[in-house]
RNA sequence: GGCCUCAUCGUCUAGCGGCUAGGACGGAACCUUCUCAAGGUUCAAACCGGAGUUCGAUUCUCCGUGAGGUCACCA
């Protein structure tokens, strides 16, 4: 039984607080956010904290964090219950003990009377015999009384092949080895997973389920679960896998997965992300790539969702993370950026920092420098560019081009720079078109790259940078002139 | 091993029976430029294999192969 959708559309985001958010669960949160707000429907941030022993801490808090980082808010979560309670599974117990006693009145569930030895017991036999080890074929004749303490476990109520629908796959099915009598209420009190999302999906009217395809294999357990409580079917939506990059395995905590905060660290925007994992697994079906949030939500659609697994290309986010830097207001890159310099430890406690002109005078050359050159692909990145600030190191080798220049000759047109530029008054050098009108004959007499490139590094100490005449203008006759002295000295 | 899923350039992907198989990242080349590069132009780069179905298969079916997932008192 499949529900029929004309109600509003619920869907929800259901981790686990086992410790830090990864892009796989992100993305994952993600499309349920999109195909939410796409709708107009509801999202929903539940926590699925029934395994005590694997919680990890200040979870909850950085799953929020992150969350909110990517501002991708919740209609309810753990700070917003809602009109069906809390979003906290453990706060929500005496529910899925009610939903157990149902089971239990119809006689689909009973206490599980092994040890844990006991099981690993019949699971060794029957590794040893080469089939897969089913609780069903132990399955007591007779069911006891459940006390609460011992574990519960569902009775599957029809060993049969199940076939179902996925909005991404189509027709799924599976036979009856995927099947069996799973425990609903672990020793501890806690239900297990298997039992509790389905309970707290049915009472939060979720209406559509997008999890990883890792659920897949277990769906048909769900699916009797369901038809065992008579209670309709959500639509199933199966997200692709993110692979790591070496395409062997599933992206995951334990296989070094990066914490999502590590990008916002590293300097990668919130919409570069957002923009980024949207992508993966998923398509607009045009060639747009560069997306707003306000463009995804309006193109997701859930056909257009991938089956096969996809690898997270840091490059192409380094590529993306820039053009939204570009789409970014001035004032709000200035901002950020010149906040990042203030923080640059190589910088500290530099006067120029609290000089206001000075800062004004150099924020339009650093976005220039961030919107045109390859190095620079993260704010934290931008925040390195702290060349007007600190007399350059670099390496002879770089001064003269990698090898492509003689010391002899790129001295010699450092010496009439430095002899030009010291016969220049003061006041010139507040316009960079004089500076240039005044070198360039020279430069290119001399070939070009021959004079300006060592400038440009004597005054940067970089590779890349904004070209020599802006670097004169900004830095003024004294610091230039002595950063060509220093260039000199090499 | 059983069960399940997936399979187009190196990577993300378009394609939904007939296309010179398209785009993006990355790579290469050229143009432009005030050196570096940003931009522009161009190039290299893919339908896993084999049988069917069909006038015609990247596309549909089957069989291989490969990859991933799953077989917990974890989610």
């Amino acid at each position: 039984m499949q529900k029929n959708n004309n109600q509003k559309v619920v869907t929800r985001f259901a981790p686990s607080p086992t410790g830090f958010m990864h892009i796989g669960s992100i993305r994952t949160a993600l499309f349920a956010y999109l195909f939410a707000r796409k709708n107009n429907g509801t999202f929903i941030l539940r926590i699925e904290d029934t395994d005590k022993e694997r919680e990890v801490p200040g979870s909850i808090d950085h799953i929020q964090n992150s969350l909110k980082w990517l501002d991708l808010n919740w209609d309810f979560g753990p700070d917003k219950p809602g009109p069906f309670g809390s979003c906290i599974q453990s706060e929500r117990l005496p529910t899925y003990v009610e939903y157990a006693k149902k089971l239990i009145d119809k006689g689909l569930a009973y206490p599980d009377p092994y040890t844990q030895d006991e099981l690993a017991l019949f699971r060794k036999k029957a590794d040893e015999e080469k089939r897969p080890f089913l609780f069903r074929d132990h399955r007591p004749d007779k069911f006891e009384e459940w006390d609460g303490k011992k574990p519960l476990r569902f009775k599957v109520p029809e060993i049969k092949r199940y076939k179902w629908t996925d909005a991404v796959r189509g027709e799924l099915e599976a036979g009856e080895e995927a099947l069996d009598d799973f425990i609903l209420i672990k020793g501890d009190g806690y239900p297990t997973y298997n039992f509790a999302h389905i309970i707290d999906d049915l009472n939060m009217n979720v209406t559509h389920v997008m999890r990883g395809e890792e659920f897949i294999s277990s769906t048909p357990r769900f699916l009797s679960l369901y038809d065992a409580l008579e209670i309709p079917y959500p639509v199933f939506v199966s997200l692709p896998t993110i692979l790591r990059d070496d395409k062997t395995k599933k992206l995951g905590k334990r296989d070094g997965a990066k914490d999502i905060f590590e990008y916002r660290d590293e300097g990668f925007l919130p919409e570069a992300m957002i923009n980024f994992l949207a992508l993966i697994g998923w398509n607009p079906g045009t060639e747009q790539e560069i997306f707003s949030r306000e463009e995804l939500v309006k193109a997701f659609s859930i056909d257009q969702i991938q089956k096969s697994g996809g690898v997270f290309n840091e490059e192409k986010l380094a590529w993306m993370n820039k053009e939204h830097m570009k789409l970014l207001p001035e004032s709000l890159v200035r901002e950020s950026v010149l906040e990042r310099l203030k923080h640059s430890t190589t910088i500290t406690g530099n006067a120029l920092l609290n000089n206001e002109k000075f800062m004004k005078k150099i924020t339009p050359i650093i976005m220039d420098h961030i919107s045109k050159w390859s190095d620079i692909n993260t704010m934290t990145e931008a925040g390195e560019l702290t060349y007007f600030f600190n007399t350059p190191q670099y390496d002879t080798a770089l001064l003269l081009w990698n090898g492509k220049l003689t010391l002899k000759e790129t001295k010699k047109h450092l010496e009439w720079l430095k002899n030009t530029l010291n016969e220049t008054k003061p006041e010139s050098f507040s316009d960079a078109e004089n500076l240039k009108t005044l070198i360039f004959d020279y430069a290119t007499q001399n070939g070009k790259g021959n004079v300006l490139w060592p400038l440009r590094v004597a005054l940067s100490g970089m590779e890349k940078s904004p070209d020599p005449f802006t670097l004169l203008y900004v830095l003024g006759k004294q610091e230039s002139l002595l950063r060509i002295d220093n260039a000199l000295k090499k």
